[in-house]
DNA sequence: GGGTTGATTGACCCATTGGTCAACCTTGGG
DNA sequence: CCCAAGGTTGACCAATGGGTCAATCAACCC
């Protein structure tokens, strides 16, 4: 070894640009040149790391998504009731600020390409099952203390899950009709509708 | 007037190709000399009627959204009561026949597409807003004739609007957690949850 | 300070593909 | 039967952009 490497950063910052030129343009219209700009490098260094444009776009979606985790944990940590708790999972996927467009961005890019490629239908699978893992596990909480209503769980967060994702959608798109606010009114009411109408106490 | 002209005919079937290519293999990898191999014609003629690309694109788009209406027609004129055609319409849109998961591969496209897109971004308004106005006709008059509980019919068509997608381009990406069983028990559930308490009458 | 190796560069190659065009075909009218 | 005009063809052009590579640099060790 001759000197530490460099490896770790130069990646997160490749990637990084990846993700922000995905969100800007699209798969489609992703060139590496256009990654090595923003991060201020050449093509060349972009492929030393990333041999082939489909390496980097699927390291990309990949890191969209730790980020995005990474991002939630601390939500997760401070181990509030669950109805606190998944209030403000759902909330953190507004596509409100600036970051999380970003990400909703880059997710959709992943849905439409894993239509027509099996490995990133894997990992859509992978990384999709985790958020559907946490949402359930959740609704469980809530179920066992009986904050929320019976039902499945699974199937509701499925549910609620769908429901994010049709609506971010819409709103990404700029429709006139969903706005974030209205997104957070359709969420509140299907999060409300979870609430056990009698409370078990007090 | 040499002869009768075979704009419209050739037109159509050049459009019905796209949507094809366009399910298959997406926006991104669509080409022109797919499309005209599956009408079985040359590029030439494909660029006569469609002379760039996104006018392809975009004219199918539109079309795409016209065939889908059309296939639902049939729904909107047995005026049933409004339970069974919001039950009948929304079943229509689940990806089970070969047909349905066509056009929501072409949905997919132009929501992905419309992201970069202001010109795509309009079309997609207007379409997705003639789809909003009928869940929403439909669920006032259910509102109206006291078969479904009180609340906002745009955000609830919204709300059920936003479920479908969500849930479609799980189940269109293959999804072991999310297949068109699963999603016709999470919509029949939201559907459930859209009737009255207690039916009002008899 | 020389050697080793990781890291960087950007000019270049070449496959791909959207769009053009001039020639040609086909149908129907006069 | 010939002409006009819509319709069709596919070779060709030009641009684009992914990926290669030989040269170079820079950090660290001995």
């Amino acid at each position: 070894m001759a000197r530490p490497s460099v490896e770790a950063e130069r990646k997160a910052q490749i990637l990084g640009a990846a993700c922000a030129v995905l969100a800007d343009v699209g798969f489609t219209a992703l060139r590496i040149s256009d990654v090595a700009k923003r991060v201020g490098t050449s093509t060349g260094t972009v492929h030393y790391y990333f041999p082939t444009k489909r390496d980097l776009t699927t390291a990309a979606f990949e890191w969209n998504f730790e980020r995005s985790l990474e991002r939630r944990q601390h939500i997760l940590e401070l181990h509030d009731d669950p109805r606190t708790e998944l209030r403000a999972f759902v909330d953190s996927y507004l596509p409100g600020d600036e970051v999380t467009v970003q990400a909703w961005h880059v997710w959709a890019e992943l849905w439409v390409e894993a239509l027509h490629d099996d490995d990133l239908a894997a990992l859509n699978e992978r990384v999709y099952g985790a958020w559907r893992k946490i949402v359930c596990r959740i609704i469980e909480e809530g179920q066992a203390a009986g904050h929320f209503r019976a039902g499945d769980a699974l199937n509701l967060a499925n549910g609620l899950i769908g429901l994010i994702d049709g609506l971010s959608l819409q709103v990404l798109l700029g429709s006139k009709e969903m706005d974030v606010e209205r997104m957070r009114v359709v969420c509140d009411e299907w999060l409300a509708a979870l609430d056990v109408v009698e409370p078990i106490r007090s």
